[in-house]
Parts: structure tokens; sequence; C-alpha cells
DNA sequence: TTGCGGTTTTGCGCGTTCTGCTCACGGACC
DNA sequence: GGTCCGTGAGCAGAACGCGCAAAACCGCAA
């Protein structure tokens, strides 16, 4: 079990997120805090194995917390969650060994991701610290790096490609609250065909969801959304 | 031009180290150190955009020395070269933000490979933050992450020549607003195969950007532009 | 309640155009 | 004269738009 401290100045935004992480085999969270001084504490005496740190405290900036996280016996590793979307936030969060960064609001779709990503990290450690030779190659190095990236994106589906899949996406993403096939289509500069082949693969994978539109006369329409906890 | 200070309290082996570095195209070596005292007196006084750490020196371990390495008002980046291969010190390196690993000895190729991973990602940073909107949407910072892992692409440049590569980017440098791959050949006066392999290899390296360009029927065409805002 | 026509949307095969890969040719450097 | 590197030509296939048929709903009448 991954131990999780889940750190968000708003208790409720918390409250969810920590709702997200319990659903996700493999974490519990062992704690919920709202300010730096609860979350230098919280580490101190819970001994999480992962942070799940906003970056708007009360009392101190988040990427200044995460500094001091690594003077505690045993560092936690930090996905940061934050609304902050500037490039010098982002930059410093790698730069101190944040091993994801999400921006707020996600749904359950994405941090689930995170976390599969950060779960399958620690198995290839564990399986690295258990075999006999305590010596990694640097192929087993560049593996574990790689799944810092996380293996994120399908890598190639037949016959569609990965740009296309990328603005799909997006528009979907930008959408508020769904969209139809047709409005994709238009907004991406597709046809309706191609933006429906896309969709569909979308939602047969997890990314986004299908509702559909009843009320008026005709087949109902199929309306999309990013994929909400 | 990434200012690289080189560290390794074997002198011969910094030497050999600089000389590498100093062959990859962008990198200059700013200097050399063999303890942590100079290491920290350097990073100050030259301000490296990168630093090869090794984790044996005399007076300190490489990994305190890193963390100190934040309290300056440019960090700068970190690439571990060490002939430690255990797993504590590989996690504590990713989780204090290393931006690579790689165990000594080595060869050209492999620092090569890995610099040129580090020149991307720092390419892929400017072209964010030349960007008009300074909030980067969460695919970005998924890329960006996903650089880390460096092993996306062989960056080989096998099979290319240099004046080439040149000829092909400033056909597309100073095409306005974008420019196709046989307009490419046309304008340079080589082939379509050649132009494309050059154009997919700058796109790769975040060097120009890609665009589908939809609408007519048949595969879309790739439209490439130079990066910036 | 059930069946039928109308309507709107999806789903799929097909043709089209561009890309990416493979292989063979030509020049330069030994 | 051999070997290697970069290029050009040709071809399989990747990825799109078009158009038609089927699907799935509503309304209405029997």
């Amino acid at each position: 079990m991954i131990g999780t401290l889940v750190v968000d100045d708003d208790f409720r935004v918390a409250d969810v997120h920590a709702g997200y992480v319990k659903s996700v085999t493999g974490f519990t969270v062992v704690g919920v805090a709202q300010s730096a001084a609860q979350t230098l504490r919280a580490v101190q005496e819970r001994r999480p194995d992962l942070v799940l740190l906003d970056l708007y405290l009360p009392d101190e900036h988040g990427l200044d917390v995460m500094r001091r996280l690594d003077e505690v016996p045993t560092p936690p590793d930090v996905i940061v969650v934050s609304a902050a979307r500037d490039l010098a936030s982002i930059r410093r969060a790698m730069r101190q060994g944040a091993v994801g960064y999400v921006v707020k609001p996600f749904g359950f779709a994405l941090l689930n991701e995170r976390l599969c990503a950060y779960r399958d990290l620690r198995r290839r450690v564990a399986a690295l610290s258990t075999e006999g030779s305590q010596a990694a190659e640097q192929s087993d190095i560049d593996a574990l790096f790689a799944l810092l990236g996380g293996s994120t994106v399908a890598p190639a589906p037949k016959g569609q490609s990965e740009s296309t899949m990328r603005l799909v996406r997006d528009a979907v993403r930008h959408a508020a609250p769904d969209i139809s096939a047709v409005q994709v289509a238009d907004s991406v500069g597709i046809s309706r065909a191609t933006a429906q082949r896309y969709l569909v693969y979308l939602a047969r994978h997890g990314v986004i969801e299908l509702r559909l539109q009843y009320g008026s006369t005709g087949r109902p329409e199929h309306r999309y959304r990013p994929r909400r906890g």
C-alpha cells in the first residue's frame, strides 16, 4: 500500500482528491493537510510515501515546502497539484524532483493515470531491489526515468495519427460541459467521420466519456465530455 | 548555448567528460570542478545551466551537494555521472530532480544522447515561454515530463548531413507562415523523401513545429513552421 | 399498447493523397 | 579499387473525406 498525504488549502477540494486517491487500488490516504505547517508535521509523523501537494498554501508556498520535505529521514515523493500553470512553477517543480504535475481542476481519470504511473515506478524499483545483484544496469536506470514521464499515451493506434488525437482530445477537454461529434469536427477542422473515429477510440479507452442526448426527433446524439470522477 | 559545469574528483576523467560535452553542438563547458566546495563556488560564479555531477567527491557526497544547488538564485539542472549503481543513490537522485543518471564508465554516444534529450527539453520550455499565453496546458506539461524520460526517440543523427540540415531549417525559417515537405524540397533543391527525413528529425527535436492540414480528401498534408510566438 | 413512418445521427466501405520505408545508385574518403 | 555515407526513386500503407445504408429515437395512429 502506498501511503498518501493529500494537501490543499480548501478542505473540500482536499476531500475530493482524497476520495480519488482512495479509489485507486494500491493507495491509501494517511492524512490530509491544509497548510505548510500541517504538511510538514504530517510528513514527519505519518511518513507518507507520496504527497499530493498544492502550491497555494496560506502560510508558505508549496514549492518551498517541497524543498524541506527532503530533510526528513524518509523523504516522500511529490505530485504537484495546482491551478498554477506558469512555466516557472512547472519548471521548478521538475527541477525539485516532482514525479508529476497536474493542473486543477482535474477529473479522476487524470489523477488515476498519474497514480498508476507512479505505482508502476515503485513496482519497478521494488523489483530491482529484490534482484540478486544490487547493481542496476544503465538500461534499468533509463527505464526508471522513462517511467517518470509515464507511459502517458497509447503510442500508435492503427490508422490514426498522434497529432489528430491530441487535437480531438483537447477539443473535448476545453468544451463545456460536453460536445458533439460535428462540433468537434468543426472546431478542429476535420470531417465528421474522422472526428467520430477518434472520439470512439478515446471513449473506448476511457479518456473521455460518452452521453446520449435524447429529446429531439431522430437518432440520439452522442455527446462527449472529459472524464470526471 | 547551454553552459555546463563538469564535476569529477579525477581531473583526467573530468577532462574527458568536458571534451565530450564540448563536442555536442549547443553545449559549452563553463568550468570544471573536483570537489564539492569547488562545485558550489563555480555554480555561484559561473551560473551554469547544467551540472554533470559526480557522486564520489573528497569533501562531500554529490547528492548532498545537489540539494544545496537549489539555493542559488538560478539553480542549474543536474545530470548525475557516477560509478555508483545502487538503487538508493539512483532513487535519491531522481527524487532530487536529476534530469539524467549515467553510470561510469560510459562512451560519448551515451552522454551525447542524454545531452541531446536535455537540449530538447530546454527547447521545448523556451518554445512554451515565448508563446503568448503564459498558461501551459496539461498536455504541454505531460510532454515536458515525457522528455525527462528521454528514451522516446533515438537521437542518432545518422544518415544526415549538417549542411543539408541547415538548408532545410532555414527554408522553414524563412517560409511564412508555414511550408509543406514538397515546397521545402523544391525550394532547397532536394528530393521530397530527403526533405521529409530532415523535417521529421527537426520536428521530433523541437526545432520546428508540425501542423496537419485537413480539408481536402486524402491523407492530410504535414505543414512545418519555425518555433516561436 | 403496438406498429409504422419520418428524422437525424452514427457507422462503414471506398477512393484519394500524402507519408514513411526500403533498396539501389553515385560520390568521397581511404 | 573497396567501403561507407548521403541521396533519389518507387512502393506499401497510413490517414483523410465522401457518400450511402443502417441504427435509433420520436410522434402518431390504429
